[in-house]
RNA sequence: GUCGGUGUAGUUCAAUGGUAGAACGGGGGACUCAUAAGCCUCAGACAAUGGUCCGAUUCCAUUCAUCGACACCA
């Protein structure tokens, strides 16, 4: 199969930390990913579309230990939850799923720390660590209050100095600005660039890169001190560009890489930082080509904005919405009814008012009475043509926002239940028969064309409008059941 | 504390220096192809105070509320 000359295009999730079960907000970050990866499939584009897990650490390590398993086994059974989310949630089933574990990155990740280090960008110096002889956790100064650890404030934290590799972050700040300044689309939404390019303005800290082993076994080795393991950042970020074949086949990095002139990197607002300024100095510091986007996705919350935990108890679980209400309906509320770019409030209440809403009520009830109407009068399947997707539609999915996108379809699924309104088919049949047969024809027609729409967003109920416009028959079973 | 964002109907959002729009929810109506769905219609809001202006929800200031950044937490 020749794909040599096809438009490219890669995209990528951040991968999750494996210390919980998968989360609504990842699940988002996840579905909306998958959208652009088929928008941009239909649009003709070969794609490569990068998931996986970040498997490393001492919270991994220390979570085995409490169980009694080696930290391997902890990450496998992780690992299998989060591949589970792929058919759960509708995900393309030809995503790459890239582990931190997996030999290919390990290998990577220690050919972009030689990289590195031959250019120049890292060094070694003592570094104090603030440890909590309570969490037996090593702490940021951010997580300490007056000094102390918040959960033990009756211990001291004790400092300890120890040697660490350090990458010298503090160099790529005008070249960072620079890439901020030439590419106003770079982190999308805008409001985002602006935090980061007011976080680089400020200065920025070499930042360290390496655990001693000794403390933290769970870890990538450092190529060239067999007594460090690599800090996060030198090993997860880098999965970005191993998945793509980093260094080892270099032809088809080139291709993931510089042929669709730079990753598309989806992730929430608490990786703005990592994203798109600490991964894309390192990508500098290997001179290696910057990312082209890097959208910032806001926080699933639970009602009123609160922050979802689970000692509140409003956390929502991806694998009950879509046991009760099926994955096309989750994919729905993820893609119009979740804010794209900011924080938006997620209750079971008002997934479900939504779900019947748009879902039985709109979308679904509508291919029901067009389908009815059609199988009735008119004897072949309608001839619905060529249909692509509407200008509009297209323009908003280039600007990644599904909302606007979804909200285009949406509007189109109103204007037709008020024209069936106007024009009563249904009435007209007995009165001028060839009349009403034209009118159900453009309906169907009409229908066919929002199952376009919506390949890419719901993919399994297109498939399923698709099918009964060809056989020219109505739903057995309503699309979406309205729920009581 | 410093810097920045936000505050609009019950809820989630939109627009605007000059009668504030929508969706969901709520009330009413006529219809029946459809999942008691769809359509029509009614009610309902500019956080507070001051200022600039002929006129402010919109600009400015202050207050209150809320979110975020201020780094080595992923």
């Amino acid at each position: 199969m020749s794909v040599l000359n096809s438009k490219k295009f890669y995209i990528t999730t951040t991968l999750p930390y494996v210390n919980s079960d998968p989360h609504i907000g990842f699940a988002m970050e996840f579905i909306r990913a998958d959208m652009i990866a088929r928008y941009k499939k239909i649009q003709g584009f070969d794609v490569f579309f990068n998931t996986g897990t970040d498997e490393h650490g001492l919270k991994i390590f220390k979570k085995a230990e409490e169980r009694g398993i080696s930290p391997q086994e902890y990450v496998d059974e992780y690992a299998d939850k989060f591949k589970a989310l792929i058919p759960l949630l509708g995900i393309s089933p030809d995503v790459v799923f890239t582990r931190t574990t997996d030999e290919h990155h390990i290998k990577s990740a220690q050919e972009f720390w030689k990289l590195c280090d031959k250019n120049g960008f890292i060094y070694k110096k003592n570094y104090i660590i603030n440890y909590c002889v309570g969490c037996e956790l090593e702490k940021a100064n951010s997580e300490l209050v007056d000094g102390k650890c918040p959960d033990h404030t009756n211990l001291e934290i004790e400092y300890i100095d120890e040697e660490n590799y350090f990458f010298k972050f503090s160099v790529f700040q005008n070249r960072l600005m620079d890439i901020y300044k030439r590419n106003p689309e770079f982190v999308i939404p805008n409001h985002r660039l602006n935090e980061i390019k007011s976080f680089v303005e400020r200065g920025l800290n070499d930042f360290s890169i390496s655990r001693l082993k000794t403390k933290m076994p769970w870890g990538i080795e450092v190529p060239t001190d067999s007594n460090h393991v690599m800090y996060v950042w030198f090993d997860a970020l880098v999965n970005y560009i191993s998945a793509i074949g980093w260094p080892s086949d270099m032809e088809k990095f080139n291709t993931w890489q510089k042929d669709t002139s730079g990753m598309v990197q989806y992730c929430g607002k608490d990786n703005l930082r990592q994203q798109a300024s600490m991964w894309q100095a390192m990508l500098l510091a290997a001179d290696l080509p910057h990312s082209k986007n890097i959208i910032i996705d806001g926080f699933v919350t639970g009602s009123g904005g609160i922050k979802m935990s689970k000692s509140l108890g409003n956390t929502i679980d991806p694998n009950e919405i879509v046991a009760e209400y099926g994955t096309d309906a989750l994919r729905y509320y993820v893609a119009r009814e979740i804010a794209p770019f900011e924080d938006t409030p997620f209750t079971k209440e008002m997934f479900k008012d939504a779900y019947n809403a748009n879902l039985a009520n709109g979308l679904g009830n509508l291919v029901s009475r067009v389908m009815t109407m059609a199988q009735n009068n008119i004897d072949l399947p309608v001839n619905v043509g060529e249909v692509k997707i509407s200008e509009n539609i297209v323009n908003a999915i280039e600007k990644y926002n599904l909302q606007e996108a979804t909200n285009i379809i949406w509007e189109k699924i109103g204007e037709m239940d008020a024209k069936i309104q106007l024009t009563q088919p249904f009435k007209l049949i007995k009165t001028d028969k060839e009349k009403a047969v034209e009118i159900i024809k453009e309906l169907v027609v009409g229908i066919y064309e929002i199952a376009i729409y919506l390949e890419a967003i719901l993919p399994e109920t297109s498939d399923k409008i698709k099918k009964l416009v060809k056989q020219n028959k109505k739903p057995d079973i309503p699309l979406f059941l309205r729920m009581e």
